[in-house]
DNA sequence: TTGTAGGCGTTATCAA
DNA sequence: TTGATAACGCCTACAA
């Protein structure tokens, strides 16, 4: 075991003729090395590279950069001193590999002009920046890239998955067999037990309806988002919903894509009917805009005098001052953090047995309808 | 060097032990592995478990999945089928840890409410995984978390880094000693050299006071965004320079923070001045709106008559017919595209010196101004 | 074309 | 508390 013939030459006659590339403690005072974190001959700095300069041996090194490890102080400072000279950060690929955590997680969420997601990205990096946990971003272009990105995922190892995106059954079982913990951010399965933190869009759109029609509306319309939006489907059912059990029926739906250019055509098509609506019901705040503008600019009708107009997601936009749009408010950045915390709770703790959260939406009373 | 007694035991007791793990080519047809992608010791499925099902050593399963390698057809299909069957996709992690590339790269953006990144991201982000390239997040809270941050990217060991965010000479130094490539987006040095993706603000501010000043205006304001950006500094400038140039001095400047409802305070201040302006240049479109929106909804004036407003990006916000904003869009999509591509040329062949790339904006009429 | 064996830079396990 | 040594899962000469 000491015979110093057959093993170490192999790995330490790399390290062995490595030794002269930095002379001994090469700073006496201000000889600092031209690149810090780099070895003279080009590679990166690593813990075998400090241990043979503070001469410890490199467990030592891996030791002083674990938090709450046995080490002495003694041992402690000559080890950050030299790390600190050579600008040496243990290498978190390599960590990875053997701990089999990489401290990264995965944020899933498709291209839509979702006015919303941009925000929630932010957000989440910020919560899991908190935890020293990064952000491997995936946009969606397409709903069939969905199974090669899940590969990708799944080939960097990630710890957790945060969804904002929908996936099919199989898709989850995919995260589920393999123990990749997975927490839905708006959408959720009924049939199917998955972690999700969600708005209650059914619920807040029900509440516009009765504001709504409490304030005497009776001719309503809805602009639903898109027709595979999950979320446009819930609050386009939920305001439908409550408006049948108000007696309200035939009420138009015309579909939008949740753009604003969309919400113009809506209205523009709500129009030409032979009974125009005096309220209407957008999926979301910007094609509520859409609606006001066509109604004002194209119509020339007041708001909200002559049409009510609702949307839902209580963005910045929607409370500018030519739109003052009365809406549900999202509760984005208590979702975020809820989302941070489930997903990261599943990470420490496996076992956990999936769970939903649901928030709900809070009503911001804006002047785009009369209540 | 050959005595088969020191090494291999270690290693293959491992590897023997295991080969019980999964009975010899577990499915005859239809008796798949419960859960994919895991061996039933609830590990992870490596490439030594697809070459045992397979029959063949661990560096043909390797060079199967490495493309353009000398593989035979025969040992492909076989492999490749093995590979199918058991769900096995290799690991990025250990991949990269070898090869020292990560295919990651970051990204780091400043949390600053600038609608404008949201939509770089996203665009960033599809092309680089175009080129299977993934984009790990670092948003910035606040500039003194900067250096925590650079050696949290380093440590991941990324390909290359985009930044939104401006750095300080050392933490430019910190990547280029390193030899991490990095790509700047929309800031640049003057006194040293870095890769840069840029837009003319100077020019774009220039080409709007020429418009303005054509018509006729000579009562200008500015309306800047926070102090410490770049952007807003360049732009500023730039309108004040040929301001200058043109013969108008004396011209107040509101520090905004890039806001709406900084666009509105700056324009009360403005309006307080014994003499108020007839022409007003804004660092972004979002404090344009908020300028237009006190205006009208404050002071009950009209817009372009009593006053010129223009803004700086072209968000699609500055184009709702509330708004009509004249502005400078910045081709935002031309750049992103340019910015990976300069990066990863970088990464591709790290000697390739710094290199800028300036794309001029495009003058957007709008309705704001009088022209 | 295929297999053998060494190394990438850590952490983890055990003696000392 | 410290130091040797074995993984982690892959890629890549080199030899067959």
């Amino acid at each position: 075991m000491a015979e110093s013939t057959a093993k170490p030459p192999a790995k330490n006659s790399a390290k062995t003729s490595a030794k002269s590339r930095r002379g001994g403690r090469a700073s006496k005072s201000g000889t600092k090395s031209p690149k810090l974190g780099m070895t003279e001959s080009g590679k990166r700095v690593t813990s075998y590279d400090v241990a043979r300069v503070a001469g410890v041996s490199q467990s030592a090194v891996s030791r002083c950069f674990k938090p709450g490890a046995s080490v002495s102080k003694k041992m402690r400072d000559k080890v950050m001193t030299v790390a600190k000279e050579l600008g040496f950060q243990p290498n978190a690929i390599a960590r990875s590999l053997i701990t089999r955590r990489s401290n990264m997680v995965a944020v899933i969420i498709n291209n839509l002009t979702n006015l919303n997601y941009p925000e929630l990205l932010v957000q989440l990096s910020r919560r899991f920046d908190e935890r020293h946990v990064h952000v491997l971003l995936f946009t969606l272009e397409h709903e069939s890239d969905v199974d090669k990105m899940l590969d990708q995922v799944w080939q960097y190892q990630v710890d957790g998955v945060i969804s904002a995106a929908r996936l099919s059954e199989e898709q989850v079982s995919f995260f589920e067999e393999r123990g990749v913990p997975l927490v839905f951010y708006n959408r959720s399965f009924q049939d199917f037990p998955v972690s999700a933190i969600c708005c209650n869009q059914e619920e807040g759109e029900r509440l516009l309806v009765n504001k709504l029609h409490g304030a005497g509306h009776r001719n309503f319309a809805v602009i639903s988002g898109p027709a595979d939006s999950v979320v446009s489907n819930q609050r386009t059912q939920g305001a439908l919903n409550r408006l049948k059990e108000l007696g309200v029926t035939k009420v138009p739906v015309e579909e939008g894509d949740y753009g604003y250019d969309s919400g113009r055509i809506a209205f523009r098509h709500l129009m030409s009917k032979r009974k125009p609506p005096d309220a209407i019901l957008c999926a979301n705040d910007v094609m509520a805009i859409g609606c006001m503008d066509a109604a004002r600019h194209e119509f020339g009708l007041k708001i909200p005098e002559d049409v009510s107009v609702v949307g839902f997601d209580g963005t910045s936009t929607g409370a500018w001052a030519s739109y003052r749009l009365t809406t549900i408010d999202q509760p984005l950045e208590i979702m975020a953090e809820a989302a941070v915390n489930m997903l990261m709770e599943r990470v420490e703790n496996p076992e956990l047995p999936p769970e939903k959260r649901t928030f709900s939406g809070v009503f911001l009373e804006g002047e785009s309808a009369q209540l």
